[in-house]
DNA sequence: TAAAATTAGAGACTAAAGTTCCTAAAAAAT
DNA sequence: ATTTTTTAGGAACTTTAGTCTCTAATTTTA
C-alpha cells in the first residue's frame, strides 16, 4: 500500500501515464502502427510485441480485437485498400465493357505504382508469405471489390446489349482476381508494373470475354 | 561412467534399441506416418514432435531433412500425388483436346472420390488452411502436372490443327489449376463431386478454350 | 575386422503466437 | 460527485516451430 510503484510521486505525469487511448481512436492508432511496419519489415520479421511496442499498447490489446497476426495485417492493409476504393467514388460506365475493365486496371496500376503503393506486390508476395490460402481466399479473392465491380462492368453491358450472358458462367467474373493473384504470387518479378498489367487485360482476360460480346451479329472479328 | 541411463543392464534389447532406420527407408516411414496423421487431424492441430512420436523418430530427424511443418506435409501428399499420376501411365491422347481434358478431370474426379482421397478436399481447404499462399504456389498451382498436362493436350491440339495458338496465351494454360484451386479453398461444400468437376469442365473452361479451336474454317459454332 | 565417417535419436534451448489474470484508467450510470 | 461498468495495459504463462549439441548406432573405408 505504501510503495505501490505506480505512484512515483512528483515524477512528471508525462512519462508515466499519457492519456489513455480507447475504442476507435486506439484502433486506429494500432492499424497504422501496422500499416507502418508493413512498410518496413517483412510479414514474417513482425512479432505481435513490435506491433504492440510500436503502437505504444500491449499485446492483449491487439487480441481483444484480431484473432490472429494475419487478421490484423490484413486489416491494417484493407484500411487503405478501401480508402483508395472510396477515392475511386464511382464505378466506371465509360460506355463498353473493355473500357470499363481498362479504367479498372488504370486505378490498380495508380494504386500499384502510387507512392504509397509501390511495395505492396513486395508486401504480397514477400511479407504476406506467411498469410494462409483460406484467409486469402476468405479476405481477399472473392467477394472483393475487384470481382464485385466486375460483375457490375457485365450487368451493364448486359443492359446495353453488348454481351451476351445467356452462357457465361459466374465463376468468370473471379477470373481477374484469380490471374492478378497469380501474377502477384507465382512470379520473380518485384514489380508489376503497367505493362504486366496491360498484358493481362488485352492478352489474357480480354480474349476470354470478348466471345461473349454481341459485335452487331453473332461473332466477333 | 558408472550409471550411463542408456545401460539398463539386462533389459531386453527389444525395448531398449530397436535398429535405426535410415535413409530412404526411414524417409519413407515418416512420410507415412504425415500421410496417416493428416488424414485424422487438421493441419494446425499436428504438431512436429506428433509426427515425430508417430514415426517412431526425433524432431531433429525431420528438420534435417525437411525445412517446415507445411514443407513435410506438403512432401507427404505430393507422394500420393505423384503415385498416381504415375499409374495415369501415359499422356491422355483421345484425338480432341476436349477429349484429352475431359480424361484429366476423370482422372481427378476417380482420385477424388476413391477411398484413399475422399478428404483430400477437406485436406485442402481445412487441413492445409495454416499452408501459406507462397508455398501454394510455388509448390501445387505453377509448374504442376496439371498445367503441364494441359500444355501437353494443346500442343497435341495444335499439332493435329484443332487449335490455333497464335493469340493464345501462356497464362490460360494455368486456368485448370487457378479454376479448380479457387473451387477448392473458396466453396464451403465439403465435396467437390464429379458433377462440380463437369460444371467447371463445361461451362468455365471450354467456353475459354472454345474460341481458339479451329473447327473447320475460322469461327466456331 | 578395426577405424573413420555418417546420421539417428534424445533432449535442452530459443522465439514468438496466443492466453490469462490482474490492476488502473476512462466512460457511463446513478 | 460517487458508484458501476468497461476496457487499456502490464506481465506471467503455455504451446509449438525451429535450432543446437551430444551420444550412439549404422555404414563405409581401409
Amino acid at each position: 500500500m505504501a510503495n505501490n510503484p505506480h505512484n512515483q510521486q512528483g515524477v512528471s505525469k508525462a512519462s508515466t501515464t499519457q492519456h489513455r487511448r480507447r475504442g476507435k481512436k486506439l484502433e486506429a492508432d494500432i492499424l497504422d502502427s501496422t500499416l507502418n511496419l508493413i512498410k518496413q519489415t517483412k510479414y514474417e520479421a513482425i512479432t505481435m510485441d513490435m506491433i504492440a511496442k510500436h503502437a505504444h499498447t500491449n499485446k492483449s490489446v491487439l487480441y481483444r480485437r484480431w484473432n490472429s497476426k494475419a487478421d490484423i495485417v490484413l486489416a491494417a492493409l484493407r484500411t487503405q485498400t478501401t480508402d483508395l476504393a472510396a477515392k475511386m467514388k464511382q464505378i466506371p460506365n465509360t460506355g463498353s465493357l473493355e473500357g470499363d475493365l481498362r479504367e479498372l486496371f488504370d486505378w490498380i496500376s495508380t494504386l500499384l505504382t502510387s507512392m504509397h503503393y509501390t511495395n505492396i506486390i513486395g508486401l504480397m508476395r514477400e511479407r504476406l508469405g506467411g498469410i494462409s490460402m483460406r484467409d486469402y481466399f476468405d479476405k481477399f479473392a472473392r467477394n472483393n471489390f475487384l470481382s464485385q465491380m466486375v460483375r457490375t462492368f457485365f450487368e451493364h453491358a448486359s443492359e446495353r446489349g453488348e454481351v451476351d450472358l445467356t452462357h457465361f458462367d459466374e465463376a468468370l467474373y473471379d477470373l481477374p482476381a484469380l490471374v492478378l493473384m497469380d501474377a502477384f504470387y507465382a512470379t520473380d518479378d518485384t514489380t508489376i508494373d503497367r505493362s504486366r498489367l496491360d498484358h493481362i487485360l488485352s492478352d489474357v482476360l480480354m480474349p476470354v470475354y470478348r466471345p461473349f460480346l454481341t459485335t452487331g451479329n453473332g461473332d466477333a472479328k
